[in-house]
RNA sequence: GGGCGUAUAGCUCAGCUGGGAGAGCGCUACCCUUACAAGGUAGAUGUCGGCAGUUCGAUCCUGUCUACGCCCACCA
């Protein structure tokens, strides 16, 4: 309501821009979108935070054939009709109808997720804008020549009826079999035995291939082989492409169902015949096989050889076959006219953009994947038989056949003739055309008014591109492409890849399997910050993330920490001031807010290296270890006191860290912390989404603080070591007895006689020094700078005590040893850095101090 | 067939330019202690996939082997 997630002109003077990778029409959010949303949401509300003009551009795919299908199967179940039986442009506006009232869930979902977006940039890959652009890329690159028909063999899939492109082809591993034919030669006796996995297109063979040095076949090249059934005389020919070792070494080429033999065929001149109609079933070229299916008619042709006794064998064999990713119907190559964009030029500047380093990959492995594509482009097969879809923007004239691209929507003459009689190509184009163009289109390009209105000036070229490895090649390189081609300049300066999210046993999530975390489940679940937060700790510079329920609910548990340490804080906090007017900070306070401008710069670096393992670990360990474990644990003794200075004081650091806590982890969990500052804020404040993301202080140094401290922690946990090593109850007090030497520490640890009582409940310390007796009926634990005494009246088990100290005292000494033995070799000392050498030397001493300690007690145990 | 990647605690993973093996979850014991049992305190757990090499020193670099994953190509 407030328009926070507009853009605003901040204090760093500089834009920062994000197009969402548009999710199709027909989407339901799933788990990778939930990733996509998350970290983009938390780069855009960081950046926002830091002050750049933030545009996070939201949209929707049109989905050609998705949508299609979809809206085909609901006529079909609502109506018994297909597409067929409307004409086109009724099916259309069904469509469309369809995209106003059940289009689009997943906005809404998005917004459930907490992302960020204007959502007034909206944009749909069919609106007038993103059409603009397309009329305009194909008229230009048609005038150029870049884009040109064809005969051409394509991927053809029966079942949407359409070519698709190779990358929308999976492979997947199938077992059939190697028949083995023999065909006949004209004027000999002689059999040329074939090998052949698809007999059914012995039909359409046009010619017999050899391997030119082949002996086996030298006096049978130039002569004529006889296919059989349909006896067509073929030329048996010679060609390196044939691999002596595979089958029979001797090869039936059928160039127009097989895209080696396509090859084969132009380069020898050979007829394409095409045995296959649009929905795969035998034309009347499959003679009397006409009207079968290819799986009837291999079966059959089989069949019809062995009565010929033209079949020698049949061999088992497991090999790779193309379906359909969308359809999973088995793909039939097949020759037809299709229109093709000449990608070689564009594709070699999209490389070079990378190269120059003017785009960077994030993490950097990925470029690799980008370069297979692009170092060896194949053309671009850009029309699709379908309905749904930018239609192809190519114009003929009935009169003078004159063929023209036009940027118009519907010219209304022949440029050549003038003639009004003149049809639109019935094809679309491939709906990852318009998505190659989403960067440019979005912001308003090409119409100038629009780019005004939209800033194109201010956002381009954006930022960051995030996305999966999965569309590299689909999107993100034909992105590059195109906006290399018509602006001169790359579409974004980062691409960061994310990871692919899998189930806890990393397995894709699938329908079939069974195995999808429905995002809204788990926003019901558990909300949707513990569910973002989960996301974002998963993700770094890995592959996969494997998502596994319980870990959600583990931050979940994290973030009604926060709640609860909100809820101990709150009443103290009316009295709390901001810290700059605030003097005489104790040494815990100095301590924790060093600890917190150390995460704070940790925190900043990783979100801008996209590494929110890092910053999800820092900011977990920070709340969890330092500020309620410890601070909290250390303010309840003040806070209950009457010690009105005091309080103050420390209500003023708590809130302050707070303050910086919600902050800080903002970009991750926005629900929780923009209501946690709802409580905290000042009345001037504004809300959360737009206040200064927390900044590294350099002059924040409490080195001295922060030793302390350290020691004064390790010595509360070692008093609660021993206290549980022999089962004394939580509420019994002892006394404690600390031998050390260092005065600085001493000084420190006096101050502190208050958190020993509320930390380890201890009633009574007595510093001694180390050349002072030890208590004889104690417990004992050493450190490195000290040793700590609980006297104990009643029975101790010495034996539980002397083998906890051995344990302690081997695993010390295997350190001692290892320092002792690296200081005594020559070499290390000879080559080692210095610092090195000073760490090591140090680091001896400790332990010997330590493990002296632990020999002594020891002695006087077993005594 | 070509390429990329991964093997580290029971599970999921981190370990950034080589210098004392880490986290979360899970597990064990004791505690309903005045923010929090979705909690607290203490604790156990690893031939860092195998082998060889470089180095004073290897989880990290090189080679090699093994296992797994992904991508691309390919219906002889």
């Amino acid at each position: 309501e407030g328009k926070y997630f507009r853009p605003k002109p901040g204090k760093k003077n500089e834009s920062y821009c994000i197009i969402m990778p548009p999710p199709n029409v027909t989407g339901k959010l799933h788990a990778g979108h939930a990733l996509d949303v998350t970290t983009q949401d938390a780069l855009i509300r960081f950046k926002r935070m830091k002050g750049y003009e933030t545009l996070w551009l939201p949209g929707m795919d049109h989905a050609g054939i998705a949508t299609q299908n979809v809206v085909e199967k609901k006529v079909w179940e609502e109506e018994k009709k297909t597409r067929h039986d409307y004409d086109r442009d009724t099916f259309l506006k069904k469509i469309w109808n369809w995209k106003e009232n059940f289009g689009g869930i997943i906005a809404d979902q998005q917004r459930r997720l907490g992302a960020s977006p204007d959502w007034d940039y909206s944009m749909f890959t069919m609106d007038k804008g993103p059409n603009e652009a397309v009329r305009k890329v194909f008229t230009s690159l048609f005038n150029e020549g870049l884009i040109y028909q064809s005969d051409y063999i394509v991927n053809w899939d029966p079942v949407l009826q359409s070519a698709i492109s190779d990358a929308e082809v999976e492979h997947k591993e199938v077992s059939g079999a190697f028949y083995h034919l023999h065909y006949k030669i004209k004027d000999s006796n002689e059999l040329l035995e074939i090998a052949t996995t698809r007999p059914e297109t012995l039909l359409g063979d046009t010619a017999v291939c050899v391997h030119p040095e082949d002996e086996r076949f030298q006096h049978l090249i130039g002569k004529t082989a006889i296919v059989p059934i349909c006896n067509r005389e073929v030329p048996i020919i010679a060609d390196e492409y044939v691999d002596r070792e595979k089958g029979t070494g001797c090869l039936k080429v059928t160039p127009g169902h097989d895209f080696n033999d396509f090859d084969l065929g132009k380069k020898h001149n050979l007829p394409i015949i095409n045995l296959l109609n649009k929905d795969a079933t035998f034309n009347e070229n499959g003679l009397h096989y006409q009207g079968k299916t290819c799986k009837q008619a291999r079966k059959e042709i089989t069949a019809e050889l062995e009565e010929l006794g033209l079949l020698k064998e049949v061999k088992d064999h497991i090999h790779q076959v193309g379906h359909g990713d969308r359809s999973h119907a088995l793909i039939e190559p097949i020759v037809s006219k299709q229109w093709f964009l000449n990608v070689q030029d564009m594709a070699r500047e999209a490389v070079n953009a990378i190269t120059d380093e003017k785009t960077k990959f994030f993490p950097k492995g990925w470029e690799n994947t980008y370069f297979s594509w692009l170092r060896e482009p194949k053309n671009w097969c850009l029309s699709r038989q379908l309905w749904w879809g930018h239609r192809i923007p190519v114009f003929t004239c009935q009169s003078c056949h004159h063929q023209w691209a036009d940027e118009n929507i519907s010219p209304s003459a022949c440029p050549k003739c003038q003639h009004q009689k003149i049809e639109q190509d019935p094809d679309v184009l491939d709906t990852w055309f318009s998505s190659a163009l989403w960067p440019l289109s979005t912001l308003g390009w090409p119409n100038k008014e629009r780019m005004i209105e939209k800033k194109f000036d201010t956002f381009f070229p954006t930022a960051t591109l995030v996305t999966g490895h999965d569309i590299i090649f689909f999107w993100v390189a034909r992105m590059m492409m195109m906006s290399l081609k018509f602006t001169g300049q790359v579409p974004f300066k980062d691409i960061y890849i994310h990871a692919i999210v899998r189930d806890k046993l990393g397995r894709k999530m699938s329908k079939s399997l069974g195995n999808g975390i429905d995002p809204i489940e788990m926003i019901e679940l558990y909300g949707a910050d513990s569910f973002r937060f989960t996301l974002a700790a998963g993700s770094g510079y890995n592959r996969n993330i494997n998502l596994d329920p319980e870990r959600i609910s583990g931050y979940r548990n994290f973030i009604n920490k926060i709640w609860n340490a909100f809820r101990f804080m709150a009443p103290f906090l009316e009295d709390a001031k901001p810290l700059s007017g605030v003097k005489n900070l104790d040494s815990h306070e100095k301590w924790i807010l060093g600890e917190l401008n150390i995460v704070t710069k940790s925190m900043n670096k990783s979100i801008e290296e996209y590494r929110y393992d890092d910053s999800c670990s820092a900011i977990y360990h920070f709340v969890y270890e330092k500020f309620c474990s410890w601070f909290i644990e250390l303010s309840k003794p003040i806070l209950h006191s009457d010690a009105e200075d005091k309080k103050r004081i420390r209500a003023s650091v708590l809130k302050h860290c707070f303050k910086k806590i919600v902050a800080l982890m903002h970009p991750f969990t926005p629900y929780i912390t923009e209501e946690l500052w709802a409580h905290l804020k000042e009345k001037e404040d504004d809300l959360l989404i737009v206040t200064d993301y927390p900044e590294f202080d350099e002059s924040i140094t409490f080195d001295q603080e922060t030793i302390q401290m350290n020691r004064f922690i390790e010595i509360i946990s070692s008093i609660r070591n021993l206290r549980s090593s022999v089962n004394i109850k939580p509420k019994d007090e002892v006394g404690v007895n600390i031998f050390i030497d260092d005065q600085k520490t001493i000084e420190f640890l006096k101050e502190q006689v208050i958190f020993f009582h509320n930390l380890a409940k201890v009633n009574n310390i007595v510093f001694k020094t180390y050349d002072e007796q030890r208590p004889a009926k104690s417990i004992m634990n050493a450190t490195s700078f000290c040793e700590i005494f609980i006297p104990l009246e009643g029975v101790i088990d010495l034996n539980d005590q002397i083998n906890r100290l051995e344990k302690d005292l081997a695993k010390t000494m295997k350190e001692v040893n290892k320092f002792s033995k690296k200081l005594a070799n020559e070499k290390f000392m000879r080559n080692a850095p210095e610092d090195v050498v000073i760490e090591t030397r140090s680091k001896l001493e400790e332990f010997t101090q330590k493990s002296q300690s632990l020999k002594n007690s020891l002695a006087a145990f077993k005594g």
